[in-house]
RNA sequence: CGGGGCGUAGUAUAGUGGUAGUACACUUGCUUUGGGAGCAUGAGGUCUGAGUCCGAUUCUCAGCGCCCCGACCA
């Protein structure tokens, strides 16, 4: 992409109404835009990121045996009415709205029991089970208080799955699985090592869950690290005898897992005939993970006083061209390096604009791309390239074939 | 939902009961070109409604919006 294209441009200063890091340098980088409180809308380069994460979990549920639907934010009140979420003495933040016949209408926080009306009529032998069934999809929670730039939003994307397995055994198996699916994932997008798993609450779905726990101080939670086990538990649980000898921090939940049990297949009726023909209730499980609350956290987490910092695999370009100058020889020199980049399949944000130095490096540190390479007078002569890595600072030099031979490796 | 704060140009801000100022961005021109350049130039603004007043961006009330703390987060 040359940048002299892309709609989006930097600011110099973040907007007075962000207060929180992830939305400063998100919005001054031109990742998203504010719509309006706890609703964002993500541009190109934002959507870049979005879409990496989006695939990097997609490969994950995959993995673990999620096959892929998209299901309605338009939610049917019937259901919900038999499972008893339908009521707002129930469930506070539903968002609902009215047909115009003066029908009742609900957009989705959650999906547990459009899919198990689905699955009733899909599961109906043991021969059926087990079964996974995720989505990627925007949900609507009408929370009272927005907050954190993209942490904590009305409208955000979710990741769903859902599990239906035929016995407990068979489900903590499975709950295991995911588990450790979603280490994958937090080590594959750059938060592993300060992601642990966490013990909390269940909520109305059961007794305890496990959460995800990003350490960070912009989190909301307060959770206990237990570093040498790699286990945490929420302070929601925590009894002072648990907490002794833990280490207390601030955490982001960038993942949580629960058990659901028959919560939803008793009452929606998703039912299966064992080996011996008898009757027996689904036992469920759910698993969620807000992208852009990942996506927030981890700018949070990895940006520095000069901006956002990527991590390779969910960068929105995986190398920043900069071209300095006027000279003619040095424009032609960059724009070769940009078209063999694309053919080597390297995806490349190319500065390609006319603006001082000291101008595109700003905006360069503050994209935050986790390499730059700067074509300029100086490299012509030198016949070699600077390539600065974003997240360390260090430089190396390299000449067009050392460079497209280490980019289409990588 | 309780408490607090704030709405002035694209962005960030100053100020005033009587012609609204600055910086960045933007237009145009010249100079400049390795860490957000310089000079000149032009354009652009008081959230909405009601009230008080000769006159309201300023004061009062209401609405709308935004932020923060707390509660909530199935």
């Amino acid at each position: 992409m040359r940048q002299s294209q892309l709609f989006t441009k930097t600011r110099r200063e973040a907007p007075k109404d962000e207060v929180s890091k992830n939305a400063q340098l998100l919005v001054r980088a031109g990742f998203v835009a504010k719509e309006m409180a706890g609703a964002y809308s993500y541009l190109p380069l934002g959507l870049r990121v979005l879409k990496k994460i989006e695939t990097i979990i997609r490969e994950e549920m995959v993995a673990v045996g999620g096959q892929e639907v998209l299901m309605t934010a338009l939610q049917d009140p019937s259901i919900w009415k038999e499972s008893g979420r339908w009521s707002d003495d129930v469930v506070d933040n539903w968002f609902k709205t009215k047909l115009q016949d003066g029908g009742e209408l609900g957009l989705g926080h959650s999906h547990e029991e459009p899919l198990v009306r689905i699955m009733t009529g899909q599961v109906s032998s043991y021969r059926d089970l087990p079964r996974a069934v995720f989505q990627i999809q925007n949900k609507f929670r009408n929370e009272l208080r927005a907050k954190s730039g993209i942490l904590r939003g009305r409208e955000f994307i979710m990741k769903d799955l859902y599990s239906f397995c035929r016995t407990q055994e068979e489900h903590e198996h499975y709950y295991e699985a995911v588990a450790a699916s979603y280490k994958k994932i937090f080590d594959r997008v750059g938060i592993g090592e300060r992601t642990f798993r966490t013990k909390a609450a269940g909520g109305s779905f059961s007794k305890f869950s496990d959460e995800f726990q990003m350490l960070c101080d912009a989190g909301e939670d307060i959770i206990y690290l237990d570093r040498a086990k790699g286990e945490a538990i929420n302070k929601e649980i925590a009894s002072e005898s648990d907490i002794s000898g833990l280490e207390e921090h601030k955490a982001i939940e960038v993942g949580n897992i629960f058990n659901l049990g028959t919560r939803f297949s008793e009452p929606l009726g998703l039912k299966f005939k064992d080996e011996a023909g008898a009757e027996q209730l689904v036992i469920m499980g759910c698993y969620g993970i807000g992208l852009g609350r990942l996506m927030g956290s981890i700018a949070e987490a990895l940006s520095d006083d000069k901006g956002l910092v990527w991590p390779e695999a969910v960068a929105p370009y995986r190398v920043h061209l900069v071209m300095l100058g006027e000279n003619a020889d040095v424009k032609k020199e960059a724009d070769e390096i940009y078209r063999e980049l694309e053919e080597a399949k390297v995806e490349v944000l190319y500065d390609d604009r006319d603006a001082r130095a000291g101008e595109k490096f700003a905006d360069s540190d503050l994209i935050g791309i986790p390499m730059r390479v700067v074509v300029s007078e100086k490299a012509l002569s030198a016949g070699k390239f600077e390539c600065v890595e974003r997240a360390s600072g260090t430089t190396i030099h390299l000449s067009l074939s050392e460079l497209i031979e280490k980019l289409s490796h990588a």
